[in-house]
DNA sequence: GCCTGCCTTGCAACCGGTTGCAAGTGTGTG
DNA sequence: CACACACTTGCAACCGGTTGCAAGGCAGGC
């Protein structure tokens, strides 16, 4: 169907070493030589077949994109950046979904099969273990959103979810709030156990404050209304840091449906500062997460690692601030 | 690095052929051979290399899946399903992003050179140009959410948008509402061209109503809320359909932001039953799109064409309806 | 005019598999 | 026991490229 380099080569009356080296940059070919190869491809329409170059060159150019957050609005945004960026430095995005996988293995065969130059993880529920065994096929990895400790498996972007807890529990207290809950998203995810241990730590200790947790489900509008009912129920706390903004607006949802007030009754802040966190009806007070920042360095330490780079598993941490809207009540 | 079929012939004492065999269901390989083969490759931990074996057989089991619609909630649910279906028949997405291209020719030349087996155009608002541009190359194409017609250029599935405009007129005309607007997306998309077609036929002509409409830069929050804004500043009138949920909910922020009520100074409808459209602080009155039914059959269709069967391009069509929330006044 | 050395080009092997063909093996039949 | 036949297996060519190596071409220096 497609023309191929022997069918340019015979058109051009010259090797299929020629043609190769006139698309591989960097080889040495002639002038004249180019031109009478590009006039041929360009006649037959020739493009060179990525996949049977990979074989002898080692390098496919695909890139894992391995993700289990496909319910939260916000990865949308992740997705579109990641796409982007990836696409702008040449790499293709292989979308992996992982949603209810438990076993590595599963998807590390497929990514292998398909011989992927590096793989990116992006996700902040799925266990370590994921990006682990991803490097344990020897191909780069990055775990975006991943979790940031002093020496992380593999290169790791993200913010500090501990220092995130910390300054939730820090504006909660300054507006006043002594009876504080944590609701989180899945136990499991290293971003929702993070987020507790500094907001937790932050608070404890302090007179007068009482603190509680709990979990949702998932980091879901649904899980993050059922949680907030269900604590309704046995006697709310006077505000939450919710683990995430689609869980807090789920608690939002929650607490106006059981005739309840926000901020009046009940304050509530996220994490991420969403889109959705800022429309007017919406209205959340949350902490902005940096995703534009946090895709942009995660994309370039996988081109790092592409281009031979050969540095120690590294936690590249961004900072988050405050975005103030209308779900807590003033400082007093 | 990795064990290819070399070493596991190697190890087992047999030709490549027959560890190729044991590997390809169908080829004619002896129950021996089979297990010798097995417990070499096991072993070796070998994993036939998908991309080399694409090179004689023609097939990657990779599927382009191309949007350019990162910015509307309901298509991260779009390609959760897509990207889930299409990995559980044994396929790869391979995502392209077309945020603002314009020209095919890019991500054509990016997807044959990637012999991708096929190409999923999962868009509401991608000219038809390119999903043609992709069938051009000879590669089976499934559209969904593309344009429904009788002959169409490449396999559709979607919905007939020009039914759900009827849909949303007769049910604003059935609640009294008589100054009425179509407040669409992106003009060049062709659901929004067809639902505007929709409502405006079965709404000319009819005694006391008058009809009015504009379009959005996009389907998003801000270009609803922006539109909405301009038209209540400009007279606003009884009632809106918007031309897609979240558009809506731009709509119902700027209603609100202006001091107004919805329903009871302004009615809304939207069009997709996004998952937000259900939340409990949105509510909103709309048209159930079935995304997952649109998934599904596309899925299908591609696999239908993958197993060779080459049937005329051909629209499937599935059946919206009315879920009633509270953005419309009651029934009169 | 000859030699040196660099640049260009083609040959052929190779990347990791697949597959048509023919040879080899074993079984059942007459 | 010879023979036909079906089933297995290996050989070797091929898929579409890349690349080390050596040969050829050319310019510059002596």
């Amino acid at each position: 169907m497609a023309a191929t380099l022997k069918d340019v080569a015979a058109r051009a009356g010259v090797s299929t070493s020629a043609v190769s080296r006139t698309f591989t940059d960097g080889a040495s070919v002639s002038a004249r030589m180019r031109h009478k190869v590009e006039t041929a491809a360009r006649e037959l329409g020739y493009r060179p077949n990525a996949l049977a170059s990979s074989l002898t060159t080692g390098r496919t150019k695909l890139v894992g994109l391995v993700s289990d957050n496909f319910r939260n609005p916000i990865f949308l945004e992740v997705f579109d950046l990641f796409t982007r960026a990836l696409q702008d430095i040449g790499l293709r995005p292989l979308l992996v979904n992982l949603s209810q996988e438990t076993d590595p293995q599963h998807s590390v065969r497929m990514l292998t099969q398909y011989s992927v130059d590096g793989v990116v993880v992006a996700s902040s529920t799925l266990p370590p273990a994921f990006a682990e065994a991803f490097r344990d096929t020897g191909v780069p990895v990055v775990h975006a959103f991943g979790r940031s400790v002093g020496a992380p498996p593999v290169h790791v972007v993200g913010i500090n979810n501990i220092a995130c807890g910390r300054m939730a529990a820090q504006t909660l207290v300054a507006r006043g709030y002594r009876r504080i809950g944590f609701l989180g998203g899945p136990e499991g995810a290293t971003s929702t156990q993070d987020r507790l241990a500094g907001f937790e730590a932050k608070l404890t200790g302090r007179p007068g404050v009482t603190f509680s947790h709990s979990c949702a489900a998932a980091y879901s509008f649904d899980a993050g209304r059922d949680e907030m009912l269900r604590l309704l129920d046995q006697g709310p706390a006077e505000a939450y840091f919710c683990g995430d903004d689609v869980l807090s607006i789920g608690a939002l949802s929650a607490i106006r449906a059981r005739g309840l007030s926000v901020p009046g009754d009940i304050g509530i802040i996220g994490l991420n500062d969403m889109e959705m966190a800022g429309w007017q009806n919406i209205n959340l007070t949350t902490i902005r997460q940096p995703i534009a920042q946090i895709v942009e360095a995660s994309v370039a330490v996988m081109q790092a690692m592409l281009a031979g780079a050969e540095t120690a598993p590294e936690a590249r941490v961004f900072e988050c601030e405050i975005i103030e809207r209308g779900t807590l009540r003033a400082l007093t």
